[in-house]
DNA sequence: CTATTGTCTTGAATGACTCAAGACACTAGA
DNA sequence: TCTAGTGTCTTGAGTCATTCAAGACAATAG
């Protein structure tokens, strides 16, 4: 049992960023919701810790967070940005066409990036992001087509 | 020698389109441009046949075009759609971080879905999108870290 | 040629996100 | 502990790609 917020501090520090509610409040937001919260969501969470944090405060503490290496930032086509605690673990996105809904596909590949890009040699390749498309289970039946 | 109007008309029809002058013209705008260009390169290309359409038309023509399989549209992470001619030929992106250009990558694999996901088989997929980021060789030698 | 239906134009709206300015809070140093 | 200094938060307005809505117009079938 510890307390996650003053984990949250901790983290930050080590980061080298001020400690502020916000930033506790948004880091701990993220990695107990889990998921793919966009940024509405992990405001609506963080909120219920700092009682009121602006859509605005919202988006500079992600930022912050995601420049720093503790969150993932992840923009699926069509959809708003989302975020997920940086697990260091390289891995891939499968979206559904119908729900939208987004799990998370392990790299069976390996680091990044995990695949060749068939590229000059003065291209400099650093990630590749594959995004797998399809039906989820839950959408898969009702699709007609 | 053809006329590029022509030929696009006789794709539309093949297509059960009803065939109009901005439909004629973007079509052979994105053919004749090339390259990845967004809603509002394609109109200015289009514009310079039809006179003037409006970015409306644009949309809405582009929308069509993709979904009848006649054009491609791709969106990259932070820059607008871009749309291509669609050749039938499974291929993928190369962004570059800094310029923001894109490059057709050809899939080494094969079709679509061209990388298998490690995903319960209650998931069905269908296509595989690739987007390599990285330095374009412009911009590579500038790029200091 | 005309009716029907789909498409285009215009103008306003949306939604995610960013900019800007002032209020406020965090950290370091006295 | 107090305070200066700077970074962060709040509020409100702005941006930009894209979409919605309504009426004018054009393409196709008969």
């Amino acid at each position: 049992m510890y307390d996650p917020m003053a984990r949250a501090a901790a983290r930050l520090r080590e980061a080298e960023l001020r400690v502020t509610v916000q930033r506790m409040a948004v880091l701990t937001a993220i990695e107990e919701l889990g998921g793919h919260p966009d940024a509405e969501a992990v405001r609506g969470r963080a909120q219920e810790v700092t009682g009121g944090l602006s859509l605005q405060a919202t988006y500079n503490v992600l930022r912050v967070l995601t420049e720093v290496g503790l969150v993932r930032c992840t923009q699926i086509t069509g959809q708003q940005a989302r975020y997920e605690a940086e697990r260091h673990n390289n891995h891939h996105h499968f979206v559904c066409r119908f729900c939208g809904d987004i799990i998370d596909v392990d790299c069976v590949i390996g680091e990044a990036p995990c695949l060749v890009a068939d590229l000059p040699e003065s291209y400099r390749v650093d990630e590749a992001a594959v995004t797998f498309w399809g039906a989820c289970p839950r959408c898969a039946p009702a699709e007609h087509g």
